[in-house]
DNA sequence: TTTGGCACTCCAATGTGCAGTGTGCCAACG
DNA sequence: CGTTGGCACACTGCACATTGGAGTGCCAAA
């Protein structure tokens, strides 16, 4: 839905959501007429926020409470309205320190890119780790552990480090883990993960592939590696910070947003569309088709290496969320882990 | 402190507790005289729990409500009074599937295994991981991922993976890294982590061991490989259950709670005495060190492996727990990853 | 179009009364 | 002497009424 609204009309849910932001509470008119800066009396400002409840933009609690924002509102003001807080020297400094990846891995970087996420927004970070579209394989190893065991280590381009216990029917040499390594090396490399475990499929599938029994243990083995690696997975930090928030102060609320976020596969559609967009997205209430999560907002964009998109990043919080200083928080820190994360 | 209690002053401590469980409200003279075997009056219980109060054992909110048990009445009634429930077949396994080791090394089964307490007991569950002393070294291995990079991997006798990125100042060729992870193992195996550490340190410490330079690298590389690993780490399950016990329903009584259990160094003090005793052991309130907890208790067991202590599992709830459900739990829990792990 | 005034609504805080539950003490009982 | 019933008293929790404050909507005047 498109509104028109004079710019008297935006001035005012402008100052009207800025308060509620602050406050968590219903705004009056009084309230407004005090900071508005064209000396408008409380009546006129009356009026305009009558004519705001009607286009949906605003309600009301009860009949003579103030106006609070409705999810359409919030969306009105983030999308048109809201005036981003530049980053002061300090967080810029603090994201930069905590996404610079000290060459420990993918996965590493992430998880303290969520920590730092949720220390500077004060509300829960997120980060969707890259899918097994994204993630492309680069090695597969085979390590004797006995006779009869096997440690398979996957390893990603970007680092992404994934270990399996295989336990084997038969014992094998030394020299024929190394073939079955170079095997899957030669014939794998290069490809996504999705594209690697569809190749295996193949060959297994493929009768012919039969003549070397060597080789096809090679792909049973690296099936199993593969299918473990937790691609496209949800991190989540800072959860307990949004027991601070009002909205969230009653243990059943704040544990049924929990248990909204452990779903992760309904929150990974969400993240999808984020991540097709380009820089920060704001969902609020139930445009995450989060049900019956409205008081909920999350603010997210996608990260790059090389140009490719291939994760997710963000912040969960109050849809009465202070976006201004969220929306560059999560902006920066997208292009400080792309930077990090581009070979 | 030891008390010496009649048997008629044990029987109402035990009923009122009991009650006190079930229904975390103070309990009255009458309540107890209900269900009371001898049918006393309400009167003479009176009389028993005013001694009991005057001990210590029993304490009243206010003047004139009923009794509830003090931390002190806690401890009698765990120590003396507690009737272990049997645990019922279904239970029995559930617990075994969810403790045996699928082949996926000790770390996994640890996670199963405390989000199995959690599931079971309805409270949180919590399990120490082995420490430095336990961890026994069985073998390092060095990948090539480039022609500056390694990645360092570390394997447990009980299946502990551990890997980490090394960033090399010199090429490394393919002989040189085996020869490297070949000295490593003749040189730790059987080690436990703590002696491995320390081996290496006196190794690099000494001048002569710098004749070879390669060997002074392998050394360099194992000890940051061994520096990775987190061992002795406390993992936690069903924190979010905690919500339910009325105990913690306030956001800031749950908070202080969680805030507590990530504070892992005290806590480890607690468990660290738990793993010197045989068999269950019962921590209430200010018994576990842990301030302003007082109505916080956990359940704890050592299991073992091939006879030694290497961690503790248990159950973190409020001391108003169903103590004569979870010790069973814990208690059989412990019993079973045991044999599990028993190579 | 804007403004001040006024009646009206509703919430939240406060006070009051009352029923329920529990204690402590005492005198009586076996 | 231990046990019991009775009684005065204490405190909570709930329902209910009262009140002050904040806010709206509408209207008439500027």
């Amino acid at each position: 839905m498109v509104f028109q609204l004079t710019s008297r009309q935006r001035e005012i849910l402008d100052l009207l959501v800025a308060d509620y932001i602050a406050s968590a509470a219903p705004v009056g008119s009084r309230t407004i007429a005090k900071c508005y800066p064209g000396r408008l009396s409380p009546a006129s400002i009356r009026n305009v926020m009558s004519d705001l409840t009607d286009m949906g933009l605003l309600a009301q609690p009860h009949i003579s409470a103030g106006r609070i924002p409705t999810t359409e509102g919030m969306r009105y003001y983030a999308e048109t309205l809201l005036k981003r807080r530049e980053l002061t020297e300090d967080e810029c400094t603090i994201i930069r320190q905590h996404c610079d990846g000290d060459e420990q891995g993918i996965s590493a970087v992430l998880q303290r890119t969520t920590r730092m996420l949720a220390a500077v927004s004060h509300y829960a970070g997120l980060v969707l780790t890259p899918g097994p579209q994204r993630v492309l394989f680069k090695q597969i190893e085979f390590i004797r552990l006995g006779s009869r065991r096997l440690l398979g280590i996957f390893v990603s381009q970007d680092g992404l480090v994934q270990n399996r216990l295989i336990e084997l029917t038969e014992e094998m040499t030394f020299t024929e883990l190394e073939r079955i390594a170079n095997y899957c090396n030669r014939s794998l490399t290069g490809l996504t993960l999705d594209e690697a475990r569809e190749k295996i499929e193949r060959e297994l599938a493929d009768e012919r592939a039969d003549y070397d029994r060597i080789l096809r243990r090679a792909m049973v083995y690296s099936q199993q590696v593969l299918g473990d690696v937790p691609a496209g997975d949800l991190v989540f930090d800072g959860e307990l910070q949004l027991l601070d928030v009002p909205e969230f102060h009653e243990a059943e609320t704040f544990r049924r947003l929990i248990e909204a976020l452990e779903e992760k596969r309904r929150l990974s559609d969400v993240l999808a569309r984020c991540s097709e967009a380009e820089g920060v997205q704001i969902f609020i209430g139930a445009d995450a088709e989060l049900e019956q999560l409205d008081a909920v907002a999350m603010v997210g964009a996608p990260y790059m290496r090389d140009g490719n998109v291939i994760g997710v990043l963000g912040v969960i919080g109050p849809a009465r969320m202070d976006y201004s200083h969220v929306v560059p928080i999560v902006d920066f820190t997208a292009k400080v882990i792309g930077d990090a994360l581009d070979s």
